[in-house]
DNA sequence: CATGAATGAGAATTCATTCAT
DNA sequence: TATGAATGAATTCTCATTCAT
């Protein structure tokens, strides 16, 4: 409150380069604008507009417009994988194996039913056909990462008979499916407003789970 | 010289109205180009040169491009729903439960991963921000109505002893799901060029049924 | 040749000819969207929509849009002419000439200021950069004309000691604004809602009938 | 803070901001062309052109040929009014009433018949369908603003005597229109070809004059 | 380094007019 | 005679990208 800070390091130092402050701004900007509106439906202006920047300055950060959208796509596609992935990873081996998967259900689908998440997918699909890598990388950052942890750790429970399967692949595509598929389909069809209630993720997450467990738990 | 109104007669019914040869030639164009450019990646241009008519000729039969957009659509989508639908509703009492809901997965799969009925999906996903009355639609007539039935072929054999539950609509969820969600989301995001062959399909939907009796089987 | 049958003379005879009745439907058509919306403003289709023929009918009837207007407008010109130039005419001598003249006053403005008259005028006015002609027609049969037959009919009364004047002419002109200029630009410019009631238009002739003979009545 | 540099204020206060320069092209290109040929003759890719700017940057500087229309329209009704209104409001108490009135009537007249005005008259009352808010201030500022100055000139000379009236704002309305109407109505409906010379329309005007004079003046 | 302007093309939509039927 | 379709250009407006300042 009373002191200020030397007046070069606020400006200057201890501020980030303005080039930086910058480069985010556009890079927030056109984020929102591409997963609003899709690729075509992004103008460059628009992004330079909201950014508070000239055009030129976009370009000089960019390249061109293709370059940017999949630079932002991809970096928000690593991003979206992270959390998911690092829970399945921790699936551990407490004494009940109902009350963690339960868990990890809710867990994941809470997080990949986010807004902002279903944003992105739809717009991956969306452009699927014009930009191809991004569909991949969608897939195997996604579900490809998260399906293939799963499989490892569900391997792990079968070898020591917690669980009853030959296939870790499919038990664990399985088990993914049970728990987001309807909530994902409904929610990239009809729009972010109908995305249920935490609780009743909860329930379907639940509802999976015992269906999994139905069928690949110990008999 | 004699007379021939019969022929006239004859050509001028047996040949469809120029008129309706236009208005289809406009709408296959249009379907072909928005299902691969999506939206604002097809032109009215270009759909008036693909079907062969002057631009004027698009504009008398569809007031305008969304008009044209969401005409095709919605009639696509109505269309894609018929045969899934159909085959849910003849789920039988046959003595092998298991071939029958096998017979019926392998069918719904192979229906629902089609080329066009993908790039349907797509484009309805992709779109759904746009058009959301779309994406609606698209949920309703799909996995709405056909889980809709599913339910309550599940209820009978529920009533019959022959299906374990509770909750008809979450089962039929399930089904669905662990049936068609892997290869649907693969080839979402992979491209049409990645889609299973037949017998990997088969080998899917008869795993997902496996699951399913696992789970939801007589005990 | 000889004789024409029955049937057809009950069907095409009786009955105005076809083409009369398209004709008309034509000119009805046209005139109202030209009055409303301008040359430029008007569409060929429009008209053609609106009159309830094909494209090609319009085109058979009128060479083109621009033979069109200018028979429309013409004829509505003359036609808007006759009645204010017929009253001017009999003014008579009957022995009250204040009369008399606010008889015709009234009458004049109550003319002048209708919707449809008002409309022709501003369209007139609006296209006589494009069609000179037409605002030409529109000064000699409207305005000219009837400053003509005043001049005279004043220069009569003059001529009996019933009016003070050296220049007949310009007291018709004086005549006909103080009586007509305020309602009409009025009019003009604010459009058809702000016509003033007839009773207000009334009491502003008779102003102006009262003006005119401070100025030019016997001293 | 402290102090800016004098050459650089020199030179951007000097050279006026190329920004401006160009508006001030389009906003002068736009106007000849409405002037002339109305709203819907005048095409946006003309106006750039003869603006020698690009078709962007006329819609950088206005929304939309809307936008650009109604500001040149408006402010040039806005300036059109000032002078005859500065006229009036100095109408004097010299000793020759009848003078006064002359010269008044005279300057007044010379305006309004300038082809530019006329122009604008005429556009305005053309586009008075499409832009019924330019209808009303082109009255406003016009006839309106200048009748009122008017009356309340005449009200003041009646109070001593100089004139004869009970109703001021109809006198002024009848000196107006005596003075303008005639040549106004010529020149709106003939073109500028045909407006009168300065003799003819001091004449007229001197005309106008003696006859409210006639009928207004001290009796 | 960043801004305003320019470019040149392309979008959707509408127009007046003319063939073929 | 009258219709649907075609034509070909023009309309308003927007785009991605690049100079010049």
């Amino acid at each position: 409150m009373s002191s200020s800070p030397p007046a070069t390091a606020a400006t200057a130092v201890a501020v980030e380069p303005r080039s930086t402050r910058k480069r985010r701004a556009i890079l927030e900007a056109a984020t929102t604008s591409f997963l609003r509106n899709g690729y075509l439906g992004t103008s460059m202006d628009e992004i330079a507009a909201v950014a508070g920047v000239s055009k030129q300055t976009v370009y000089k950060h960019f390249a061109d417009k293709e370059r940017l959208f999949t630079e932002i796509v991809t970096s928000a596609v690593d991003e979206a994988g992270e959390p998911v992935f690092s829970e399945v990873a921790e699936l551990g081996d407490s004494r009940d194996l109902g009350a963690d998967l339960r868990d990890l259900a809710r867990r994941q689908l809470a997080q990949v039913v986010q807004p902002r998440l279903m944003q992105l997918r739809r717009l991956v699909i969306g452009e699927a056909g014009r930009f191809p890598e991004l569909g991949r990388a969608f897939y195997e950052r996604g579900t490809g990462r998260s399906t293939a942890a799963l499989a490892s750790a569900f391997e792990r429970l079968a070898a020591r008979g917690r669980l009853q399967l030959d296939d870790a692949s499919l038990a664990a595509a399985h088990f993914n499916w049970l728990i987001m598929s309807a909530p994902v389909n409904r929610a990239m069809l009809l729009g972010d407003d109908e995305i249920p209630t935490a609780a009743e993720l909860d329930r379907y997450a639940d509802a999976g789970v015992r269906a999994f467990l139905a069928a690949y738990g110990p008999r």
